[in-house]
Formats: C-alpha cells, structure tokens, sequence
DNA sequence: ACTAGAAAGCCACATAAAGCCACACCAATC
DNA sequence: GATTGGTGTGGCTTTATGTGGCTTTCTAGT
C-alpha cells in the first residue's frame, strides 16, 4: 500500500490557512484521514520554517501579513454558505469572475484547494488568496483602490472588464431596494458592477439577508446575464425581499455547516 | 544515450508534475509498470538536473524563484535601509511608481505615514499596504499574477503601465550581471522593468547587496530615465560590484537605524 | 476563584513503507 | 564476444505514522 506524500499535506494545510486564518489539528486530522498526532508533526515542522505559528488545538497564520483581515465580518456564517453555495456552480475549467466584498469572498474562500480555474477580481484579499492557492490562475482587475473595499474601480478597471469574457460572474451589492432591485453607494460602483455582469455568460448576485434592509443610493442598472441571487435567507417581513424574490430566480444557500 | 522507454517516462514524469504539483514513487511505478528503484532514479536524476525536488514517497515540484510570501525576507534589515534612503527622494504631492520585491516593499513600508503621495504599483502587499494608510492615493496595475512575487504582471499590465507618467519609478532586479547590468528571471519582467523605467521622469533601482552575487538569465533594457542604483553595500570582490559602480551612478543607503 | 473533567500535547516505542546500496541480469552496441 | 547502460532484486537503513501512557492546558460548573 502506498503512503499519501506529506508535502501535499503540507501545502493544503499552508492553504486552509491562507483561507481560514486558523486550523484546528481534529479537523485536519479527518480531513486527511491521519491522527492527530501526525498533524502535530506537519504543525511542527512548518512552525520550524516559520510559515505558521502552533497554538493549542491547532495554529494560526503569521500576522503582519495582508490579511483578508477577519475584521469582524458580519454574518460571516451565512456569507460563508453563501460562497459554498456559489462554488458549487463552479465547474473545472471554467473562469470566473469574483467582485470585491465579503460576501464575495466567502465564494473565494471555498473555491481555495480547487484547480483549473482561472479567476478575474478586482478585489486585492481575494487576488492574493487566489494566487496563493498556485493552481488557480488569477488576473487582477487594476484600477485606483478604494481603501474601504481594498478593491480597485475607475476608468482602468472598466476597460479591463471589457477585455474579458467569463463564464460565470458573481457579483455584489451595496444593498437591495423596496422593488427588490440591487443598489450600491456610488455611481462607479454601481457602472462597474453591471459590466462586471455583462461579463459573464451567467452573473450571480451574492447577497446576504442583511442587505435586504440596506437602502443605498444608486440603481445597478441589471444586464441580460444576471441569472439569479444567491443568498442565505430571506427575510419574511422585508418588503425589498419579497419584491426581489418575485423579481429573480433565487438560490438559497443552506446555513448547516 | 539512453533507452527510448527511460526518455518517455522522464518527459511523461514532469508533464505528470506540472499538472499536479507532486507525484509518488509508487503511483508512478505502477503507471509505467516498472519498479520503484527504477522511478527513485529517474528522479534522482532529474532532481540532479534541478528539474524537481524529490520529497520522502515522491516528487514536488520546484518554485524556481524564491517565494516573496516565505515571511523570512533575507537581508531585511539592508532592504529597509534601502528602503529609507529612496524615501527620502519622494517628495510631497509626487506620483511615484513602485515596482514588485520584497526591496520595493522596503521603500513602501518607509512611505507608511506620509500623504499627498499617489503611488502606481504593480504589487499586491504594496497595493494593499499603501491603500490601507488612506492617505496615500493607490492605483493598482492590473494583470495575470505570479504567485512567486504576488504581483501582476503580462500584456495587461503593460498597457497599463504605458498610460501613467510619474515623477519617480523605483525598479527592482532578479539580479545584477558582471557587466553591472540588471537582469532578471523571465523575458517578460524584464520588459515590464524596462517599461516601468520609462514611466518615470527618472528611475532608481533598488537592489540589495546579494544581488551582485545573483546571475538571472534575462537583460533588463535601461531606459534613459535610469537615475542611478540604491544599495545597501558594494561587496568589493564582486566583478558586478565594480562594474556596476562604474556604469552607474549609486546612491548607498546607510545602515544605520 | 477554585476545581474536576475533557481535550490536547508530548514522549517512547512499534511497524510498515520508502530509500539506499551492491550485485545480478538483460539487451542492445561495438 | 566483450562492453555498456538501464533495470530488477535482496538486505539493510531511514523515515513516517500510529498507539498507548502520561502530562499539560483549556473550559465549565460550583
């Protein structure tokens, strides 16, 4: 019987990291089918390289990196359905189109420890995670950076989109409206977001239930691609709900982990 | 030379390697129908040859180019000096350019807190460090990404490149030759460098120390706007030492904290 | 705050797979 | 027919992994 090579635990192990911040040695050790104390071992050596440090129950990523800063994002795990939910709609080959936001990058999240993809962002967490994993080829969607989204926008980013067609886009939003029509804060934004769309031959909205009670100014203006929502759940009293339910297909993604 | 069947398995070894990342003795023994000593030797010999790296049960793919994501950054504390010496020719209100390479991220760590300052990269952790500041406007060169450096690079990022015009371009190097020219690993970054070169009013390179002792294989075209190289030390018994100080003008960045 | 139980870590030992080396063998080549 | 280079085999060493016993650390309930 042969023996599974350790090194490409090692790298799996270094990429669940990338993605999760933290891994514990129980799940790592189901994962792969190997007892605890052999992960301890991985844990061990890779802490010696100094590509993460061990804690109690598992390790954690060296911290002065560029983070997909696990600043306290809310929903995290209805976001994180969301992106399970959205990878399963990805099929091997395809290229894609992931936009910035949390939500989104829940969708990036679950697509690390795939390969044969090639992702289009616009997002710098999700161009470096996508990077990191080494078997998904990444393009960067340049342009200026808005700081809170860590994302680029403007006129580049425009003509980039414009050189690429997708086969699936997956898109964000600002929130969504009383007619249950997706809104964001700028006009840019909202411009970007709907190329962004006409990108893909199908284009996904991922939208979390929080959005539902967020106004925001400016309509997307929603191209013949968009395909559907995607979201965790939809709020029965919320007005923008209901008229969004009735406006596109919806996917709702189980909240069970 | 050899046996037709060894020379196919050889080829077939790598493609098998490319494609997965890493391949196991037995998995191969038992593909090619041969025994494990037999593969053991095939990858002795192509391990010999630098084509891979042979791991316990198998082997791994190599990263030809040191990883920038190795948190270890060798030599850091010359990088920051360099780091330091090239922030002090930025000055308030300029556009610069900075160029991927854990060098360059010196000079963007030393840029932490300064504002009025648009800053053009083509680096993820630059980009993300420099957006994150919010005093620095950020504008990001888009493209396909390389994971070894984490940063764009390809046709893409060259129409972008070629549409900026700032008042400083800071350029890294794979290596310095003993002609005292740039080098670096592939024909395309060296274009790209050229490029970035040209893009400023004037061009520094920034290159530590070890890189008088680094032979990469492509020339890196100087642009007229080529300024001058910042380093941290000269080794004097380097023929790329001495010949680069007599081609260029350099500027040495005191160690000193 | 204290403490008991549970979970995780650590160490030593056992074992099976992998690696290594020397030698034998076989099939082309000169 | 001798030579040469690739290949297989057997014996030994090394490495990776699992297991059990013990210690340490975390957590929750009083």
């Amino acid at each position: 019987m042969s023996r599974p090579l350790a090194i490409d635990r090692h790298g799996q192990i270094l990429q669940a990291l990338e993605a999760q911040g933290s891994v514990s040695v129980s799940d790592l050790a189901t994962r792969f089918g190997v007892s605890m104390e052999t992960i301890r071992r991985d844990l061990k050596a890779l802490a010696e390289e100094g590509r993460l440090v061990t804690v109690h129950g598992g390790a954690h990523r060296l911290t002065n990196e560029p983070s997909l800063s696990r600043r306290t994002i809310d929903n995290a795990e209805g976001k994180a359905a969301i992106g399970r939910a959205a990878a399963e709609l990805v099929e091997d080959g395809m290229a894609i189109l992931i936009d910035s936001g949390s939500t989104t990058l829940g969708l990036a999240q679950s697509l690390v420890g795939r390969s044969n993809l090639t992702v289009l962002t616009n997002s710098l967490p999700i161009g470096l995670l996508m990077a990191r994993t080494r078997t998904i080829r990444t393009i960067l969607l340049g342009g200026e950076i808005e700081p809170n989204d860590e994302a680029a926008f403007g006129l580049d980013t425009l003509d980039l989109i414009k050189r690429f067609r997708v086969d699936l886009a997956f898109i964000g939003a600002g929130g969504i409206s009383e007619t249950g029509d997706f809104t964001d804060y700028t006009r840019l934004a909202a411009e970007q977001r709907a190329l962004m769309m006409a990108c893909g031959q199908a284009a996904y909205v991922l939208a979390d239930h929080t959005k539902f009670s967020k106004r925001t100014p400016v309509l997307i203006t929603p191209a013949p691609q968009l395909a559907g929502l995607i979201t965790d759940r939809l709020p029965s009293q919320e007005p923008a709900a209901i008229a969004a339910s009735q406006k596109w297909p919806i996917r709702l993604a189980g909240s069970s982990v």
